[in-house]
DNA sequence: TTAATTTGTAATATTTCTGTAACATTAAGA
DNA sequence: TCTTAATGTTACAGAAATATTACAAATTAA
């Protein structure tokens, strides 16, 4: 998991190639065809990028823009526009409403998902980094290492994804639920239960002789990383 | 597979010389004659290297230049800048909008070739090395040789190019797609199964008396020279 | 051309991982 | 303290991923 990222843009074709690409490359992406849906989505989703169509059937997208900016919950949700050619002169009318980057249509997806990285490198660096580190914990993305004090810990796939979840929001307690919506891939139902055991494993895997508990117990919420 | 370099430059006859002979050395080129769509290209290709005309009918180099090194995807790309004589004044100028290296027209190949390689010496010495080492392995390009702890090994063509390919990105994992994609010709097809049986060829070749295993599979996510 | 090598695939074996159920323990409120 | 709901722990069977093998087709060398 490297992240959430919502698209809002009425032409199916473009959602499909986007999302298909965008989740081969650990990205969890979810969308809707137009505004005012894609807006009480969106909001429920969660997501850390927001990929905008700029002419949508019911809202423009500068009005979503702007709804969200309104919203105090997404103030800060990075936003990129995607216009068709020819639009140019809205660029910059754009951008003061609070877009993060454009790109234009028609675009290859190794162009957008270089820009998608660049905002999200600057707007929330944890989401695109390498190496996840929290206290003497350290998760190596390209490599696929855990670490618990420089010594390395195996993990099963499940377990490896669980813990890159957490680092990606130390701290933040998590429900069941939010765990499984994000680390398990879409549409897999599994027991809530399940997470549970698999918390189980985890916890044995980076616990070690003589250091601290990492993983925190919230009866009734859910689970942290401390 | 040396690397990849991209041109922009609109002489065609430049270009056919330049591809021509860096492909011969085994090199991937790719190339456009305008600005703006050599900028998408290039971003696109993803080169080691680009070659880069000072003057350009579209955007001038410097500006391309410039936008590279905004895009925090490109911003450490090696670029040589081909300017024709009597730019001598612009020279500076370039190398501070960061610029590596430049050559000045008419230039000949071997002096570029020359130029090409000090540069990705410099910048990114897996590309252009003769030799890759990793640990106790030897990769020799030029005789197309493969020791381990100096005793010398037979590889088929297709476990040499695996190989390769493993020793230029140690550590990091690779998954079947990846390394299809680089690792055999471009649009053929073959099931991603197939690499499961190269990769057992090449471990058994690799893998001599009383030395450790140097491929690791990283279940769910494909393989890595350890 | 023939012989030798290399390649891709399918079939089978083996390993590792997953989810669940059953039972144990803990925490919180009555 | 007792009760109950939530979480912890364990074991296990089935699933999924990878390893291994054998073989025929394709390619290269002799």
């Amino acid at each position: 998991m490297k992240g959430k990222i919502f698209i809002i843009e009425d032409e199916a074709s473009i959602i499909q190639l986007v999302q298909h690409n965008l989740e081969k490359e650990g990205f969890v992406v979810s969308s809707s065809l137009n505004g005012n849906e894609g807006l009480k989505e969106l909001k429920k989703f969660e997501p850390n990028l927001l990929l905008l169509d700029w002419m949508l059937p019911d809202l423009s997208g500068i009005d979503i823009c702007k709804n969200i900016r309104r919203d105090s919950n997404f103030k800060s949700l990075p936003i990129i526009m995607l216009t068709a050619k020819g639009e140019e002169e809205d660029k910059i009318k754009g951008l003061e409403s609070g877009v993060d980057d454009y790109v234009t249509k028609p675009f290859s997806f190794n162009e957008l998902s270089a820009r998608i990285k660049a905002v999200l490198r600057r707007s929330d660096p944890k989401v695109v980094a390498n190496e996840l580190i929290f206290e003497d914990l350290k998760l190596d993305r390209t490599e696929k290492r855990v670490f618990r004090s420089d010594k390395e810990i195996q993990l099963g796939p499940t377990e490896f994804r669980l813990l890159e979840f957490f680092l990606t929001n130390p701290k933040r307690v998590y429900s069941r639920d939010q765990i499984l919506e994000t680390v398990w891939p879409n549409n897999v139902n599994v027991e809530s239960r399940t997470i549970d055991v698999h918390i189980r494993r985890l916890r044995q895997s980076i616990n070690i002789e003589g250091k601290k508990e990492l993983i925190r117990t919230v009866r009734a919420s859910g689970y942290s990383l401390i």
